[in-house]
DNA sequence: CAATTATTGTTTGTATACAAATAAATTTTG
DNA sequence: CAAAATTTATTTGTATACAAACAATAATTG
């Protein structure tokens, strides 16, 4: 059976390149080896979480988790595997015993300030093929579609 | 002990929001949300495997995950989840017993074509936020740090 | 041609990510 | 206040992703 028309002119165009899912996907993949360059022991995303950690100093698992776009199920890996290595501690919050209190370690603060710098090098590095005007445009548009 | 100078600066200005990883992240999370809503039934690199596939027709596994930015270990599974839906069929390659033939089934090439409009319309729906001049830009550049 | 090298696909292990179901505790509300 | 609704954390199941090690096969090369 011969294609029709309209067979053709709905697939014979249809190019993965263009859309934008796929290039944030390929985008995502670079970013993540120039991080795993520059940040071996600790994933983006746990870096994430150490990092609102750092700056929140206590807060709930959940909490933590909205505060860096992850989910219940999420957050809790990877607070587990942060705590595993010793860079955070947990403990009940007495006025609700739902809440777990997360909290840095000395450890995970040092950890945090001793991969700061890399943390800003891996962006400057992942923007690098843009110049200064463009990585700010790039990044007013990649909010937006936030 | 009190934070030294050199501590603060270091870290009380690192805002996640501003990294390009972490906004990346959260694009994809939207993307992921409106591909799901729009077409349940197929995971984004389900979708980008089946849509190089019915282009290609037959292609060797590992060379589809090439051209979808995919490495061995995860074509491999989309394969197997696509083959277990009948939307895909596999044989080995005759001429090189280590390769293995990936084909679209007739289903698969169906339900390809069922849902190119609806790929169309979840990367139009992603750039919405954007005006038009905004959404070349914004792949222009996004294709640059690729 | 034989030895080396490279490629293909598989497997295992670790780490996100999200959906859905659950239990326990807290808040809201009627 | 008691019932209903919400929130917090957990668990299970599925699906990418990538690293590393492996066996089988093919290609290269000395």
């Amino acid at each position: 059976m011969a294609a029709t028309k309209s067979e053709i002119s709905l697939s014979a165009s249809y190019q993965l390149m263009e859309q934008v899912g796929f290039i944030l996907r390929r985008a995502t993949q670079r970013h993540f080896t120039i991080f795993s360059g520059r940040i071996p022991d600790l994933t983006p995303t746990q870096f994430a979480a150490l990092a609102k950690l750092c700056e929140l100093r206590a807060v709930s698992q959940n909490e933590l988790g909205r505060q860096t776009a992850m989910d219940a199920a999420t957050i809790k890996g990877v607070i587990e595997r942060l705590c595993k290595r010793g860079y955070v501690t947990t403990k009940p919050n007495p006025n609700d015993m739902r809440r777990i209190v997360v909290t840095p370690s000395e450890s995970g603060l040092k950890v945090f300030e001793g991969y700061v710098g890399s943390a800003r090098a891996i962006t400057r590095e992942t923007l690098e093929p843009l110049n200064r005007s463009e990585q700010s445009t790039f990044l007013k548009l990649l909010r937006k579609i936030t």
